[in-house]
DNA sequence: GGTGCTTACATAAACGATTTAGGAGCTTTA
DNA sequence: TAAAGCTCCTAAATCGTTTATGTAAGCACC
């Protein structure tokens, strides 16, 4: 049933040429190595008339790459990785690569155990979201002279390409939105994740509190999904001790979604009654009411300068330059929840 | 730097054996093929020693499969499709296959262009979200003896393996539901997409509403996702002409997600006062306000569903056998939005 | 002591491409 | 006319595995 594909050598028989013939007119280097008009006709006709596909694996075999990029983060399912993933496989097929989607779930065992597995597979590049404590592993990467670029944090002490966020202004962007809009009492929500981006994010709300003269209220919440409840309590606890709080910056999506739940459940009218504003944006914030403002990533602009990167390295072939960090804007998008004038304080 | 690998050849040369007994002995079959027991022993020593990691290319070269499976769907990013693909994801790499993902945006070109290059690639396997169109491809790949399984939809008049929801008792469900809560004018808001899951929602609700003497109340919307506009508009007139609706069902959860939105323009109290229920869960669902019921598609058993025939069919070896077609229930997500003594009516 | 059967390995041919090195035939040049 | 230089093409090695086939040694058997 299975008919086997023709492959060059079949091709170079039928035509009566060598393989390395046919080769050179598959792929396009006929002039470059001399061969005549006709002849390069000819074979480029009958390629074309029975439709030859090359067996990719017999090439990566022999030249040592695979056209196949991997794209690891945390979670593929979460929506700001696919968003980016999607992004980045629409450049990678217009380059003829394809992307191999894996999940860390920010476990270094885990991403070891993967990376390993994709050096097997001869894979051309690495996108990382690094989980902590894969440094080491990133660096052999590098030594070894395989194309990586971390997405979204970076590696404490490790010079590499990446790509990320510039959380330090946006939060600063965000916490004075908040401000020029009237707010005086801001809360910021965040969770205890020992991450630069988190940080950042932090530093950036107290620099921008502090400058205006306002008052911090932080609230560091446990990064565990599995505690929602115990992080539903400190919500509540947090809320009752402040009632001065006349806005709210939650400092990541995730966040922000569970806690307009609860904000929602202590008193119906909260939401519409503070000031609220997300770092990340997300699908939902568009759909709730009131609608939620929020400082997005910017993803698409995000997918494509990973793939610059990583494009530029792979076409240096492993020669030693120096790493490039890439530090992007973000875009306040100004919804509802964070205007004066919608609250009703 | 780039230091090479050492190959089987390498590693039989130190041991002074053959690449033959290294190869036996790497993939466990040592004992099978009669190699003594000091001598495996002295080979997996050694291997391990050196953590030794077979080049995959050259074993895909020479055995003809990949241990790649590709994963297609309309747009990776999509929350149910992600979450799917997570799902799928982990059982492959608990049997060593690794997972490529495509999104084919629902369009036959591309689809076809891209089930060319993964032949190309000597995938070993497709699980395939069909676009209209692609009949003949699908046909041709099973033919060739290449394991496909459809899922979400399939394709009218292909028997082929795949792995579906029953659209027509969940739809059933669904309406029977807002039914036994008291409501008694319920509205079908749907879209006007030609692929049986949407046919056979729209029967289920209809032959429940028929069986319990009420009336019917559809509404279809145009399925391109830039005539927003348009659809709130009819959404709008919709309302307006049946002041005495008294619940909608949603027929896909991104319906739900932009209708609450325009529930909510109208007038910000129809929310709470209508019985709302969607088709297809949403992690949005669980955070608005109120919670909104859903139909939940079993999307961990939807994944091991389509492994296993997956993988049925990998050991087959393209032998042609009875092709399997699950139907899969999924579970009504009772939430505030459906129950009667939520709205205010 | 020839035949046959194990055991325990080795040899070498694939898989299907790329690419290096080279060769045949022609023209040019000193 | 011999050497050199083109032009146009080919032979064969190579990538790193798997696996069909080969074979040498040991033993049994009539």
């Amino acid at each position: 049933m299975k008919k086997k594909r023709p492959s060059l050598r079949d091709i170079a028989e039928v035509l009566n040429v060598s393989t390395t013939t046919v080769s050179f007119v598959l792929n396009g280097k006929g002039e470059e190595k001399k061969i005549s008009k006709q002849l390069i006709e000819r074979v480029e006709n009958y390629l074309k008339e029975i439709d030859y596909k090359p067996n990719l694996i017999a090439r990566s075999l022999r030249t040592g790459n695979s056209h196949i990029i991997v794209f690891m983060v945390e979670d593929v399912s979460n929506h700001f990785f696919s968003k980016v993933g999607r992004v980045i496989e629409d450049i990678s097929y217009k380059h003829d690569y394809r992307v191999l989607f894996c999940s860390t779930e920010n476990d270094a065992k885990r991403t070891r155990e993967h990376i390993e597995i994709f050096k097997e597979r001869q894979v051309d590049g690495f996108i990382i979201v690094p989980p902590p404590g894969i440094k080491e592993e990133v660096e052999n990467l590098k030594n070894n002279g395989l194309p990586v670029v971390l997405f979204d944090r970076k590696i404490e002490g490790l010079d590499i390409d990446s790509v990320l966020l510039n959380n330090y202004e946006g939060a600063r962007q965000t916490t004075q939105h908040l401000i020029d809009q009237g707010f005086k009492k801001i809360a910021f929500i965040t969770i205890d994740l020992d991450q630069n981006q988190m940080h950042d994010r932090l530093k950036g709300y107290r620099q921008t509190v502090k400058e205006e003269g306002l008052e911090e209220y932080i609230l560091t919440l446990p990064y565990d999904t599995d505690r929602v409840a115990e992080s539903r309590k400190k919500i509540k606890d947090f809320i009752a001790a402040h009632p001065e709080l006349d806005s709210v910056f939650f400092a990541t999506n995730y966040l922000s979604q569970s806690g307009l739940k609860t904000l929602h459940q202590i008193d119906s009218n909260l939401v519409s009654n503070l000031g609220i504003i997300s770092f990340d944006d997300s699908y939902f914030f568009e759909m709730y009411a009131p609608t939620i403002s929020a400082y997005a990533q910017p993803i698409e602009l995000m997918g494509r300068e990973l793939m610059r990167i990583m494009f530029d390295r792979i076409k240096q072939k492993g020669e030693a330059s120096k790493h490039q960090e890439v530090s992007l804007d973000g875009e306040l998008i100004i919804r509802e929840s964070s205007l004066k004038k919608y609250t009703r304080l």
